[in-house]
DNA sequence: CCAAAAGTGTTAATAGTACACCCATGC
DNA sequence: GCATGGGTGTACTATTAACACTTTTGG
């Protein structure tokens, strides 16, 4: 017995979101420096199978620590992709077996979520190039990863509605509370009036308005505001 | 290269909840028929590695079939569970050496949470022994099944948080309102007080009142009422 | 009659919504 | 001055929370 049973290797995947300046959430994508210089290089999700002695959390940290140069990123895994024809087609099984040098039958996938200051330098020890890509202007990637970035959306804006917080994982230091607003608005489906998301703002004690405020701007200048994650944790208050 | 990469198997993991009259949760635990007279008999989750062209989702949905006799019980993936030392007392090395009669180093499990009426007749092709476990009285069990009902049932209260419906597959097709009522408090963290409850209740009309009440009780009898999961999905009411 | 829970009604507090109005800045 | 967005105030509405009161049933 067992013949039927898979044995399987198991990779991690990161989809790593960002947020820029024109309002969109971008999601970071590589190409791999070529050993073999007949391999394609492609355009795709970060990611790497499991080491033998290593959990999934620690690949996908491990993961993310190559991709730039960050420890201690935001990491929530979403999902498990298996779907037997992932990895069926020709360019992607000539991948595989140009990577790895031997035959592998399947591989299935574990795939988790990131966040990231698109502002954040972005210093990888395996990728030779790291992009960002605005969500609506994603090329088509090998393997099922266009599937894992469309369900990772969905993932995104059920874990902000879980925990408000992390949307400032994805902010700048000081931000504005017409940027936090564009941010909340374009990952929550429901509206809320920009007037009563100001004064709510404004009533939390962990958005601590700066001194500071916008410049060169053809209208009033807005403040800065900053969030404070130690008095977040200490208030009960139920976020938005 | 790819020697350090893991080779491995992948299973899938039930975690099946019922709610029994005393006002618990119940969790189903299985042993195996035994085609091996030397193979210690186990009390343990049902689950089961994956078949070569089958997806998790499929394994999963093909465990819950084989342990209920069941179609379409509802099902989520949750999390997967891929600690190197999972598998790695005596006992589990020696389980996995007779299950499978070869060597594995290690296993993959990808955990699914599963509701099913407790007073629904279970009727397994593959399992010689299925019983409902109150969440508080479970066994040790073998690798981190202990672990991953532990963690379910934060996923269960998650789960009921985002979609209120699901509360139903739980409890009897005719319920009264202090049974909901019962195990709403029992999911949920927050306090609320039963008259209130009530009354939100009576103003859904996915929630209908039937002619029957309750018998014998000495106080007042309840209506039973039934859910509506047609006018349920038309309706576009927030709920709880 | 009493205890226990069903079920309804009333009211106060809180939170959410809509929008008016003034402020500051660049062009 | 005007367009644009910042920021505050006010009034209205909906939801939630607290709890009193009546109803029904067994013992």
């Amino acid at each position: 017995m067992g013949s039927n049973f898979i044995h399987t290797y198991v990779s991690v995947d990161c989809v790593v979101f960002g947020y820029d300046l024109e309002n969109r959430l971008n999601v970071l994508l590589v190409q791999k420096h070529e050993t073999n210089p007949n391999q394609e290089s492609q355009i795709k999700l970060p990611g790497s199978l499991i080491y033998s002695e290593e959990d999934v959390d620690d690949a996908a940290e491990r993961v993310l620590h190559e991709l730039t140069g960050i420890r201690k990123m935001v990491l929530k895994q979403f999902k498990c992709f298996a779907d037997p024809m992932r990895a069926s087609s020709d360019r992607d099984r000539q991948w595989m077996d140009s990577e790895y040098q031997h035959d592998i039958d399947r591989i299935i996938t574990v795939a988790y979520l990131s966040l990231c200051k698109i502002d954040h330098k972005i210093n990888s020890s395996k990728y030779s190039t790291v992009d960002w890509y605005p969500v609506d202007q994603i090329p088509e990637l090998p393997f099922d990863h266009n599937k894992i970035i469309k369900e990772s959306l969905v993932e995104i804006r059920k874990w902000i509605e879980s925990d408000f917080s992390i949307i400032f994982e994805l902010l700048p230091k000081k931000f504005t509370i017409r940027q936090l607003y564009q941010l909340y608005t374009a990952l929550s489906e429901k509206y809320i009036d920009i007037k009563n998301f100001h004064k709510k703002i404004s009533s939390f004690h962990h958005i601590i308005p700066l001194e500071e405020i916008e410049k060169n701007v053809s209208h009033r200048a807005a403040r800065y505001y900053k969030f404070d994650a130690k008095v977040y944790k200490k208030s009960t208050s139920k976020l938005i």
